[in-house]
DNA sequence: CTGAAAGCGCTAACAT
DNA sequence: ATGTTAGCGCTTTCAG
């Protein structure tokens, strides 16, 4: 199957007149069909279908049109730019610095590239690393040369001055992804997203509720957000807040061992029999894997969710790796993707590419409650 | 300091000439310094130091770069691929159907533009959705227009004819990544991984070694593959297989319990103490966080890895999530990315775009032997 | 060392 | 309904 195709590829490159060249040009079908490439353009610009198509004859349409259809004929679109004047391209920045490699995630693109797709635009990849940064000499191509109308940058974690005025000097029209920047920028709204968690474990009854975080987690708004929404909802509650630091993962001394809570910094013991009336009843996971660790380490105690303790955590997916389903708030990243394009636009639109509000998009609802319920009637 | 920017952006859109022109072109700058366009050109396209370059006066080359940085001059990407018939650029398609949408994975990503910036290229992105591949209509633009030098497609699952056919169609010279195809491909080796992964361990003098696999990871032959590895080491060695299929996860019935050995479909009791003698003493596990699963429900009954058992598994980046560092190959996909650009590469430089010979990139060695050591002296 | 002219493939404005 | 002319920004060819 593979080969069929190969060679069919080749036998097509063969019939058309010139070997090197991948499609046709209108010139091409303009000298065929006898007509001017003017003419050639109308029909195949504007879809076959479109009004400028329409005030020719069908005759002639279908001419033009099968003529492109036998050579193969797909538009040049950067010569068509550089006659008017747009790129219709997007280009997206993603740091490639260790340790917080930004990638692009399959959720974001879709949602950038659903959103561009409606008008016809696509999205180009540039990357940037902290280091290459200082020198001149490695800025990406997409800042170097001119080549896209407008510019998404999803740098999650500090961003370096030197790299604001890079981006500043090239004077594209650029919005945030990710990053909370006073206009043009576009994020998730994580304290919201905390404190919803937290306030419905509270409608559920819960009262001892701890939030459970990894050591590594800071340096993103995200860990913090969440969490400040957490403490937020238990402070309004009249309840104080229990932080769980999970230690160290990610760093040169992680080991197989299993940590348990006993041995953490801040912990305590909270799956014996001995600490039934004071454990945590809830648990608000700042990620999935960390709400896998409870589930696992409670299950080694005999406890389970929502039985014996409910947990709740924040995914973009559906968090049920490893096979356990974990109630999760849904980062919004799709709809960030969405909104960041729309904003991008926007600027573009507008007279002076004028700058915008923020836009800042809250979480969605968990689909299912697995992991949660109210609190076991032991806990009192 | 995010306002400062944008209102110095404004500053500088105003003290240019044209406000709608995010950029100077050469005839602004050959106006500015009295010199024509092409001595512009020659100094300016050669990046100021090559051979066009260095022609000219070394008081004409000041003069029109410093008239370039003033004037913040970007070369116009599109006009140039426009004239020399290049257009810099490489797709990369990318599937968007579920349950399998293939995102760009970080590291490959970095693979392929490592190796494009080596060559002044940058990457844009495609999606296409198998539902709308039967529908002419939405070929995305990438397939549609005439954009790209060249095409990589990372469509890991099984691939419709209507997809072959339409790659075809568009005689845009192609790569494919994480298929096996017989020309144009390149892939990891997950046959030699799963063969030495299991080899490590009868070396280090276990017998009784087991494969982990969740049930729905069929259908990519990477789970297949890398069983069929671990079972030829092991008929090698005259061991019989025992193949431990992971229940169910990613599906709508999935449940918060944590499901027991005990209770899968082929598995056996192997971690109560009456199992000692029989249980294995070493674990291939398919992904990391199958791997994570058996650490976690050794760990509940008081067996640790390296000690008691050892268990090994197959990664992208370092597995270390949850705290708990388990050793793995490394699945190459920056070598992956790097060679499916060469091939790429070399194809557009051959001169009727030759089919190249498939290449199957090895895994890497684990780095660590944290979760692997020789089987416990109980085991006997 | 420098410049004039042509043209890549396409579309916009104005003919006819 | 169709064609002519011009030109986007750039590089190539060929002359000075």
């Amino acid at each position: 199957m593979a080969y069929v195709w190969y060679i069919s590829a080749i036998v097509g490159a063969e019939a058309n007149e010139d070997e090197t060249m991948a499609t046709a040009t209108l010139k091409q079908i303009a000298e065929r069909t006898g007509l001017s490439i003017r003419t050639v353009s109308r029909i195949i610009g504007d879809g076959g279908t479109g009004v400028g198509a329409q005030r020719h004859s069908s005759s002639t349409r279908g001419l033009v049109l099968s003529a492109a259809r036998e050579l193969g004929y797909r538009p040049n679109a950067f010569a068509k730019a550089v006659r008017t004047g747009r790129f219709g391209c997007i280009a997206i920045l993603l740091s490639s610095s260790t340790p917080h490699r930004s990638t692009l995630p399959g959720t974001l693109y879709e949602g950038i590239d659903d959103a561009l797709a409606e008008h016809n635009l696509h999205l180009t990849l540039a990357r940037v690393s902290d280091e290459k940064l200082k020198s001149e000499e490695a800025v990406p191509k997409i800042l170097r040369e001119w080549m896209a109308d407008g510019l998404l940058v999803n740098y999650n974690y500090d961003i370096p001055a030197s790299f604001l005025q890079t981006i500043n000097d090239t004077r594209i029209p650029s919005v945030w992804i990710n990053t909370k920047q006073e206009v043009n920028a576009v994020w998730p709204d994580d304290f919201a997203a905390g404190r919803s968690a937290t306030g419905q474990l509270l409608a559920l009854g819960h009262r001892r509720i701890a939030y459970a975080i990894n050591e590594n987690a800071e340096g993103h708004y995200s860990a913090t957000d969440r969490r400040n929404g957490y403490e937020a909802a238990m402070l309004a509650a009249g309840l104080s807040p229990q932080i769980l630091r999970f230690p160290t993962p990610n760093v040169p001394g992680a080991r197989t061992t299993v940590v348990p809570p006993e041995e953490w910094a801040e912990g305590s013991p909270i799956w014996g029999p001995e600490a039934a009336g004071t454990r945590p009843t809830a648990i608000v996971a700042y990620m999935p894997y960390i709400a896998n660790y409870f589930v696992f380490l409670a299950a080694s105690h005999g406890l389970q969710a929502p039985r014996d303790f409910s947990i709740m955590t924040f995914s973009e997916q559906r968090a049920d790796e490893a096979g356990v389903l974990v109630t999760s708030w849904r980062i919004p990243v799709y709809a960030v993707g969405q909104e960041a394009v729309r904003m991008l636009l926007a600027r573009l639109s507008s007279a002076g590419h004028e700058p915008q509000p923020p836009v800042v998009v809250p979480f969605t609802r968990p689909e299912s409650d697995a992991s949660v319920g109210p609190p076991p009637a032991s806990s009192a």
